[in-house]
DNA sequence: CGAATGTTTGAACCCTTTCAAAGACGGTGG
DNA sequence: CCACCGTCTTTGAAAGGGTTCAAACATTCG
């Protein structure tokens, strides 16, 4: 008998969604949890949900029942005018939380569809309440992961107000950078899950600035790109883009 | 003795910062709860402070102990560049919480000043927690607050995304008309606490702009105004403005 | 392989910025 | 109470960064 046909004996409850077994934890909602609330937040969590490219995890408009945690895949969310004309408020990945703005009217605001194939857990949002109302620490983490994403919903206020496109695009790619990075994938050559036209969208340029600023950016050396293949070549001189100008 | 002579007893309970008697108790924390959990709140929250117009509220860089309730005034939100250049994240009222975004950090990211005199109350952000800990009722109304304020993040990155000039003063106008309105105050006639600078920084224009269309809307018979006097004569038409164009 | 979608590049235009200067207001002190 | 000074605002003219329109090219997917 080899090793390799060793019966494996499969736990069934790691196939289901666990944040105990999640390699998502540090950054999703169990951060910093004991084992035993971890496993409280796991009894409250539906199971994963799969959702293919173009999917919608929900619209504009749905009654607020849950937050969605992403377990991997990438989501665009964003409002649709009467005219069709979409008006995008911003990208998420593995690891976030989405849904948080639906709390303050219960109702869903903006449109969320996957990028690419994605899973994703759901957090009914009464039980998490009453979750964090027993479990101090949890209560706090949450606080904290809205909080973060005012801080970065007012960064990237102060990016539109302040930067010009160089800046946007450069704050962009770095941002991304970071994201993936905490990921463990590599910071500095990842594959843009976004057309142009919705980089310029959410940061606010055409899709033409966005192709333009790419190929500048190339012809400086700061980076490669081909379609949606990125290399930065050098984050300290991107980073140089933003501070300086 | 006349009636204006009798002596009139003085309650001091309601000289100090009272989430029961404040008249803002609809607008601020205390919306919904009970009149025991509302004493509980009480208790927590430190007599108003007063600042005077240019006074700091706190400053980026700051320990986070407390979320600030404003009682009445005026405060502009902003960060500051080495180069000493301003940049305004938001405007607060009377009734509005000011300081989550330091929660995720315990830190404060931007500074705050006073752009009228105010008075504030403060709420020890540990305290609090163990209060919503305790009172799910204000727990889920905290997350609204929050929630809120993502919401406003995320349609202020839209205005400064999309829309021109007109519409982002047409849309600045009108939330300062709705925000007067829901406080008691006419919702067309208004007093305007900050220069054209501050309204172009927050805008992501520049003074001129401002300047220039305000002079516009004037011509239009939109509105008029007398250096910081604001009197709109037609919301219906401004708000076409918005989604017109 | 062909159609649909996405990207690049060019040229003209336009809204907003920038630079400049004059004018108005408000607060302070004589 | 008025004059003065600093701050804020208005207005003009020129410049510029990004948009718009257009066309060719590349890529992906059925």
């Amino acid at each position: 008998m080899t090793i390799q046909s060793i019966p494996i004996k499969v736990n069934l409850a790691n196939l289901k969604a666990s944040c105990s077994a999640c390699t998502l934890h540090e950054l999703c909602l169990p951060t910093g949890l004991s084992l035993d609330d971890t496993e409280s937040l796991d009894r409250i969590v539906n199971s994963r949900r799969k959702f293919l490219r173009g999917d919608y995890l929900y619209r504009a408009g749905d009654n607020f029942q849950s937050l969605y945690a992403i377990r991997n895949g990438f989501f665009k969310m964003f409002e649709l005018a009467e005219d069709g004309c979409e008006k995008i408020t911003g990208f998420y990945m593995a690891g976030e939380l989405l849904g948080m703005d639906a709390i303050s009217e219960d109702r869903h605001h903006y449109h969320v569809v996957a990028l690419e194939d994605s899973t994703v857990c759901e957090i009914p949002f009464a039980d998490l309440e009453h979750l964090t109302g027993t479990i101090p620490a949890l209560q706090h983490h949450f606080h904290k992961i809205m909080s973060r994403e005012i801080m970065a919903d007012q960064g990237h206020m102060l990016l539109l107000s302040k930067m010009k496109a160089e800046q946007r695009l450069a704050a962009f790619l770095l941002n991304l950078s970071h994201r993936f990075g905490a990921r463990g994938y590599s910071p500095t050559h990842f594959y843009l899950r976004m057309t142009r036209e919705e980089i310029g969208n959410y940061l606010g340029l055409t899709l033409e600035t966005i192709s333009r600023t790419f190929t500048r950016f190339q012809e400086e050396g700061l980076m490669t790109v081909h379609h949606r293949d990125v290399e930065l070549h050098d984050l300290l001189r991107l980073n140089g883009i933003l501070i300086h100008t």
